[in-house]
DNA sequence: CCTTTTCTACTACATGTGTAGAAGTTAGTT
DNA sequence: AACTAACTTCTACACATGTAGTAGAAAAGG
């Protein structure tokens, strides 16, 4: 199922929306993003062309239509991670953390954090 | 002036091929892409808009036009990368980690490689 | 010098996305 | 039942991208 989505920041905002609310209308969506200021049509135009991509589903209730995501947060996460990094690492997850390191994303306390939580998933 | 540059990925491999390069012209980009087979003429179109863009510039030699990346390799997977991250993880690289924890990408091996790095790097 | 090859530059078109107004529909309100 | 408010759906447009044909210029071959 989960093959290749990717989605734009702006989609990603708004599936994430749904995926924090469990479901919801335009209007919804809208006012739990509303640092963006987008009309309310804006919304409605995105959501609908998410559906026909088969990103969401929906019904009407009463007069409104409630959508819901049908796509999972992680697979969207996993497949879009491993895009960029196809592009920009060749595929080696490694370089990726590499790079973070260099860029100077991460001290050793937090490795050690991730070791440990490494420790734990594989009890 | 690297501010947040964002190439998508055919963008990308075309760019990358003139870091590799240093310089070439599209038909040097062509060649070396042929794996995508893409028309020539297709080469020139990206290449002239990533002029355009800014991220590329170029200068005619002889009956070609050679072009040359004004943008740094770095630059650019630090811009992206932290587009991701800010878009996915909320701007938390360490999340991003966890992530890739998660999903297997790495091993407590690749872990100590890395924070060897680190340690390397300190000094 | 003229013809053929080889590049580039221009033009074109489909699709995706961002954005939103206008028109249509449904549900409360009086 | 008619009116109005709240939603959705339709239509629209600009811009980016993928893709490439065609026309035009320049160089190379004869």
């Amino acid at each position: 199922m989960a093959g290749n989505i990717k989605l734009s920041d702006q989609q990603y905002q708004i599936v994430q929306v749904l995926w924090q609310l469990g479901e919801g209308s335009a209007k919804d969506v809208q006012q739990a993003l509303d640092d963006l200021s987008l009309a309310h049509t804006t919304v409605g135009t995105v959501l609908s062309r998410l559906e026909k991509k088969g990103v969401l589903s929906s019904e009407p209730r009463g007069r409104e239509r409630i959508y819901r995501a049908e796509i999972d947060e992680r697979d969207v996460k996993r497949s879009m991670v491993t895009s960029l990094v196809s592009t920009l690492f060749k595929g080696d997850s490694k370089a990726l953390l590499a790079h973070l390191v260099r860029e100077g994303d991460f001290d050793e306390g937090d490795l050690s954090d991730v070791q440990a939580l490494l420790e734990k998933d594989k009890s």
